[in-house]
DNA sequence: CTGTTAGCGCGTTCAT
DNA sequence: ATGAACGCGCTAACAG
């Protein structure tokens, strides 16, 4: 493998210093034309390009921006991924990204490398385990030295800027448009009971339920994909029991298994039953039947969250943004 | 924002000099156990970590990966991509990523920015845009003096390591799969024909047709989502044509909307019509029907790019390994 | 216009 | 057992 060529060895085939092919490589009016030409062309010849490294020592700043989040396969993260690093990159920063699979230990770990000088400020998805574990010191301790803006999932001790989703309202909403349509029992299914914003989302519906005398609520939580399936069709499917009119499916599995629940069972959507859930969206618009979603707009959660990291970056700033997007109701084919 | 401590600054609160706490901090036999304890317990103190970015210029490794991905979108790209992270990550290095969005100006700029001593090797996807335009100039040089690796997309002026799947195989499987359980007349559907995979696909699928008495095909090729959509439902429906009795989905897209156009239009999976294609495995899974698919193994793909990677980076090596993963039929619902 | 020098934070001889 | 000095590659303040 073939060394790269330094600014020292540009210099010493030129017979000029060092520092005078730095100015001429950042054009510097110091410089004559003359000499830059000569830099330039022996630079391009030579494949030089200045070392990323050296330059970020020397200048105490890296752009780069850390991203850490727990799961990639998550289309809602994913599709914020992209969009965090479309916009880092229009303005003029990198993105290293980290991955924690819900684990605490490795949000930890991620943590601490990037606040090594990698990085001049960190976005942050919150893995599970850390809500469940009510560990937030190492979030605290990173957050004086390196900028923090957490996005989609809150807690009071994280005390900095954040985006996230009006998940409350999304639910009321989608309950709202259920009633409004006159659904008389609403089954709520999750596959992330054991997940914090599984629980937010479980105690707003059943809050509403229990506002509403109108309507009536069921719950089916169950963490294992094939037995949530199972349950949910037994119960679909059973006539003993009062009619189930519609399905809010807390997260995207739990939505496409109701709504492959409902077509294996040839049930009728809109007619005998309606869905309204999470998606995957790209995926969602290709099936049928399309599900109607609660759109949780990824592209401007990842915009915010690189605008408020930038703005972060360029002024030590005291007040802490926390952003919230709103949600909506999209409706497809699966309800009024 | 405090600042962060360095070397220097807790040499100076201990009255030592910046060479032994940096040895103290190494575990350096040369120094006292009791010294050691002082400065460690400092340093945990002032929650001192070692500058990342000088240690690299120092030791001239940055113990970074840079991965090179058309689109974070893609399921099969977004899961190779979470492969190469745990094992970069088992391996002690951390990735940093970059998307092309398929441009090539995008890919040379990428490219560019990790060899600049970011990364001690690239592992990448070719984007579309680099076959169309047939430019591989920007790859040779880099590879001169930073290790290459390409995956999933293979060509011959590609020289480097690299990790593809046996296209032509699992197209040629597929239709194998469809003769022999008595297909008559198949529809080869694609939403990628301007793509160089996409091409291939069809070749292999047009080859195998005219090699054999026994079936009859079609193509149906569209990079309009929803114009690839009502073709598809118009031709399955059409009944002065020749029956259609399987499809070949190309990519997923257009399995997806295959498998939706003969839901929508209440067709007989098997019995009246059968499908194969590229999935997204994960969603797959939930779905009613799941189809019966081509799986690409991505995890092997991620896993063996960066033993490549790894391995050329320990040792120079002058051979030019090019791995081919096996891909495999997986029958689900939508076939025999 | 060009060169010399210092220093970013760290690890590593080589002295002491 | 500890410290002084150098250098990784680069930029910038200061001289000339």
């Amino acid at each position: 493998m073939k060394k790269k060529i330094t600014i020292k060895e540009i210099a010493k085939i030129l017979m000029v210093s060092v520092s005078t092919v730095s100015k001429a490589m950042n054009d510097s009016p110091e410089i004559s034309e003359k000499t830059k030409k000569k830099v330039k062309e022996l630079a391009k010849f030579y494949g030089y390009v200045p070392n990323h490294i050296a330059v970020s020592l020397k200048n105490q700043s890296t752009f780069n921006i850390g991203v850490i989040i727990p799961d990639i396969q998550n289309s809602f993260l994913a599709e914020v991924l992209k969009n965090i690093e479309v916009h880092a990159k229009k303005n003029g920063y990198r993105i290293i990204t980290f991955f924690t699979g819900e684990k605490l230990k490795e949000e930890r770990e991620s943590l601490n490398i990037l606040s090594n000088g990698m990085v001049e400020g960190i976005i942050v998805c919150p893995s599970e385990e850390t809500f469940v574990e009510r560990q937030f010191e190492h979030f605290k301790n990173i957050a004086e030295t390196t900028p923090i803006v957490t996005f989609d999932r809150l807690h009071k001790e994280l005390n900095f800027n954040s985006v996230s989703v009006d998940d409350d309202q999304s639910i009321l909403k989608a309950c709202d448009h259920f009633q409004s349509t006159d659904a008389k029992n609403i089954l709520f299914v999750s596959s992330i009971g054991w997940l914090s914003v599984g629980k937010t989302r479980r105690r707003t519906f059943t809050g509403f339920i229990e506002n509403n005398t109108s309507v009536t609520g069921e719950t089916i939580e169950e963490h294992d994909l094939d037995e949530l399936r199972k349950k949910i069709e037994a119960r679909i499917t059973d006539d003993s029991q009062p009619n189930i009119d519609a399905i809010l499916g807390a997260d995207i599995e739990s939505t496409s298994i109701a709504s492959a629940s409902i077509s294996r069972n040839k049930l009728k959507f809109i007619d005998e039953i309606s869905l309204i859930g999470y998606v995957n969206k790209k995926q969602n618009e290709l099936q049928f039947p399309r599900v109607s979603y609660i759109n949780q707009y990824p592209e401007k959660v990842g915009e915010k969250a690189v605008e408020l990291l930038i703005s972060n970056l360029k002024q030590d700033q005291k007040k802490i943004t926390q952003e919230i997007i709103k949600t909506e109701i999209v409706k497809k084919d699966t309800s009024k």
